[in-house]
DNA sequence: AGCATCAATGTTGCCGGAAACATAGCGTGT
DNA sequence: ACACGCTATGTTTCCGGCAACATTGATGCT
């Protein structure tokens, strides 16, 4: 039931004697008209009802421990009966801060961006954080321009950058948001850490897999080098090679899409010899598997094929996909873990360990027996 | 170059005679310590600079005419000196509207979802406005409801949601945001609108295409019933079936998953006699691809199949697949322009048109004779 | 010439919350 | 019994933009 009655102060002070006058003075009635239909109720119409000022009630919300348990109570009430709701914009015009984080992305229909934005968007619910979004188109510097543009305006706590490529990186290089910016879910072969260390995936499980299968002569299929995700699964591939005494047959340059694993596969007139193929995502290999069967190769009696991400469809592709399951959503999560410490400004100790199991399907057996 | 020294007022007022004294009044200067290094300038340092108050400088921003040459052009340059980007959380918190519009989605890793979402960023973003972005989890109501708290409180222009479940559909029924909420990107069947005309999509083209082949017997798979999206198709299948005087076989029941479309292949003892199977989306038509090889049925030699959305993926299946192209970043731009329209006090006449294209590839062939 | 009018611009106050500062009242030590 | 200090609470001010109202000077009309 709404307050309409200017008069019916609810709760009247129990100590406040008619001598005294109420305790509660008029600069803190000037918003008397509020509590009206529409409009939601403020820290203002709160403190009228439990008859305390308005910085008593601010004081409750914030936890002060030094309010007297009759006062406390009275303004729990009036809280539960206005059904009061903070204003996030008076927070952060007051503080400069606020409870979003841009994010800028791109691909977004694309599994692992999407899926690490929605581990992202999970953790950031969780703080109590929304994600601001923005997509960019890469072939448009101007619009990311903007987008950066846009993201300064809205007194953002942090900004979070999903997909890291080289043109995000040096476009956001010379940006500057004044808070803090995480830049990137993988980490980067100039981040300064050891990347043969964090950035192994599931390659040597894959190798030791197809190795075992009598494989020794692999091909593999890149991602676009301007990615980080790209550099590092290919060096990845290049490390687990070079630590069992193979070297690669090739390299393949693919765009992440499955039409690129298809005319790479198409364009390479006799695999150079190759008995496996390594992709570094699941869309190139079930390009690759498309153009070997077209080309009256079977997979995988002649050739074998794995993949990297384990999107679901690659259970289900014919054959189902080996391939290194690659937990994005986690990616996500840690990003803005990350990113959240650092507006909080504690120092984030843990390093995103960038963990792939091995799935083995039915795309990966026995090498032919003619090498 | 910052301003530093406070005495270096920048560009005297050309009339300020001695006598009369400055015109700006000590109620402008309150903000004299503001123009330090860090902070954004505001309209009072704009104004401080260009020697004019800061009503003025609003009334520049929001393109009032009457403004002296003279005066404008000395705002103009103080605009630019100092940098100047609105705060739009003083913006919000004045005018209780933000350049914000609040996204709640499930099922961010699904290709139509995340689709929409980018086709909805991208509306978004060119007509200066940010997605706040939350996911739910439609197994957790308490999630969803958190959520709409959390969508409350950021005084927000409007609210967008993407996937429209019934779950979803309940849940915001009693949500009061106090601002325009646009509800699913595809008409519901309870919309009022007639749903046979607008949501046809392709399948009139796609039986065209099926029984100019010789095929007469059909099973459907269809998506999990509490999306409209799912039900949509389905009647759209048996629309297009009655039309042309045919029954189906039957439906399955999936989830729109490809284990969903295998299953429910595997679990159908002779297909019912169907020689086609035409799936609600590709995924599920990627199963029952994997299903019916392992059964030893051939596609398309044996049994056709199609599918629905056109995944990036489905060209590359074995085979190729046969689908219904759905232009999902369109829904998500119209999606976005019918709720502008809506914040604005528009009527949107403008009805979304879910198109969709025809796309034969290699799952779809001749029927087998016997029939 | 004098007054109404209008164009251009300045001043005040409000949006909702929170920090900084202020004050009333109570207990305590001597 | 009185000063001191602490606790609980009240008051003022600020964040940045904008609407409403106020003011100034020039023009036009009679």
């Amino acid at each position: 039931m709404a307050i309409e009655e200017p008069g019916s102060v609810p709760e009247a002070v129990p100590g406040g004697e008619a001598t005294t006058g109420p305790r509660v003075a008029r600069s803190t009635l000037r918003r008397v008209s509020a509590g009206r239909a529409g409009r939601a109720a403020t820290i203002y119409d709160v403190a009228l009802a439990a008859g305390v000022s308005h910085q008593t009630v601010t004081r409750y919300l914030n936890g002060f421990a030094g309010i007297r348990p009759a006062t406390r109570e009275r303004v729990e009430k009036a809280l539960k009966e206005l059904d009061y709701r903070p204003n996030l914009a008076a927070r952060a015009l007051n503080s400069g801060r606020s409870q979003r984080v841009g994010a800028i992305t791109h691909e977004l229909d694309q599994f692992g961006p999407s899926k690490i934005l929605q581990g992202a968007t999970a953790a950031a619910r969780d703080a109590g954080f929304v994600l601001d979004i923005v997509t960019v188109d890469l072939a448009r510097p101007d619009v990311l321009n903007e987008a950066i543009e846009m993201l300064r305006r809205h007194d953002l706590a942090g900004v979070l950058v999903m997909s890291s490529t080289d043109t995000m990186s040096e476009a956001l290089a010379t940006a500057d948001f004044g808070v803090p910016v995480y830049l990137g879910a993988e980490p980067d072969d100039t981040s300064g850490t050891d990347p043969s260390e964090l950035t192994q995936f599931g390659f040597p499980a894959l190798f030791d897999h197809l190795v075992g299968l009598g494989h020794h002569t692999f091909l593999h299929i890149a991602g676009p080098a301007e990615w980080s995700a790209a550099r590092n699964r290919s060096r990845a591939y290049s490390t687990a090679l070079a630590a069992r005494g193979l070297s690669s047959a090739g390299v393949l340059q693919g765009d992440w899409s499955a039409r690129s694993g298809y005319e790479a596969v198409m364009a390479a007139p006799d695999l150079a010899g190759a008995t496996a193929i390594v992709a570094a995502n699941d869309q190139m290999a079930l390009g690759a598997i498309l153009a070997l069967t077209e080309r009256g190769l079977r997979v995988p009696e002649d050739v074998s094929v794995a993949g990297v991400d384990d999107i679901p469809e690659a259970a289900y592709f014919s054959p189902p996909l080996t391939t290194l399951r690659v937990d994005f959503a986690a990616q996500g999560r840690a990003a803005f873990s990350t990113l959240l410490d650092r507006i909080r400004g504690e120092a984030h100790a843990l390093e995103p360990a960038l963990h792939a199991d091995l799935i083995v399907r039915r795309s990966t057996a026995r090498a032919p027996a003619s090498g």
